[in-house]
DNA sequence: TCAGTTTTGTTGCAATTGAAACTATTTTCG
DNA sequence: CGAAAATAGTTTCAATTGCAACAAAACTGA
């Protein structure tokens, strides 16, 4: 027997996590290209300048914790599709600061309560009490996980 | 003052979990491509023959969640680098089974438990009853987020 | 039996992604 | 001031990924 037991992938917490992120994200991502046009990067970029207008692309990148290409990428087609425009910046030529275009809002007015729909839909299958479980234990995981904890 | 306050990405349950597995994936995968030259899929697989030997390619996409062209693709290469090898199935000619190599046995014995210390260094975090109650949640979480629930 | 269908795994091609190089602007400091 | 360094954002190029088409083998049922 030649077989090993030294780890189980599927009980694996690293696994088990990315297949759990990548099934709900997945299904959020046809939801949103379907019935909006709007990529996963485009749609973080709209909630935060929903939430937070005249933001530039590198707070957006901080926030949004996605690479500045990333973020330069999703900015260029939000715009192309006139969701989303740029300001220039009072004392700097290098960066612009954004914000929605009335139909921009328009659409975050509709895709915002769908996404709390959706995270409703999926947190009504636990008690309040496992709710609150649930997020205390995500910002302990995240806190364990940053990269600036030496793990190994 | 337009600011929308329908949603905070920061705090959207979907976001944190693609943010934290990320961040977990790609510190795991730095270092198995740093020290074995390993992706995270041919990780998997290894993973995987390492405990079941002798499974073929379309129970490894089963197990692993992994789509069918990338289970080729991170089968050839561990094949090429001598890792893994395939034997005829007895009574199917369009499948092979799945061995790890003597070469290959050797790795995984090197990673596995690396991997398990990794997972370790994160829970250590948490107290046991976290522990417990995160990979209750995680269940709860897998169930209500799988596409044969009606989601929207 | 044998034509049509299903299953297994690979390949081709296009879209997505990320790292590094680049431009333009601003800041630093001798 | 002005040269060097730093910062903001874009572009280029190569690697990764995913879907659809494909070939080979196995199964189905008239």
């Amino acid at each position: 027997m030649t077989t090993r037991t030294l780890l189980n992938l599927t009980e694996f917490l690293p696994f088990r996590l990315s297949v759990l992120s990548n099934t709900i994200s997945e299904r959020i991502a046809a939801a949103y290209r379907r019935d909006f046009g709007l990529s996963v990067p485009q749609w973080r970029v709209m909630a935060v300048i929903g939430q937070n207008p005249g933001l530039t692309a590198t707070q957006l990148a901080e926030t949004t914790r996605m690479d500045k290409v990333a973020v330069s990428r999703a900015i260029a087609g939000l715009i192309d599709d006139g969701r989303l425009e740029r300001r220039a910046t009072p004392h700097d030529g290098r960066s612009s600061t954004l914000y929605l275009t009335r139909r921009g809002e328009e659409i975050y007015d509709e895709v915002a309560p769908l996404a709390r729909q959706f995270e409703d839909e999926l947190l009504s299958q636990l008690s309040a009490s496992d709710q609150k479980a649930l997020k205390r234990l995500l910002d302990l995981m995240a806190k364990a996980a940053s990269p600036d904890q030496p793990l190994w």
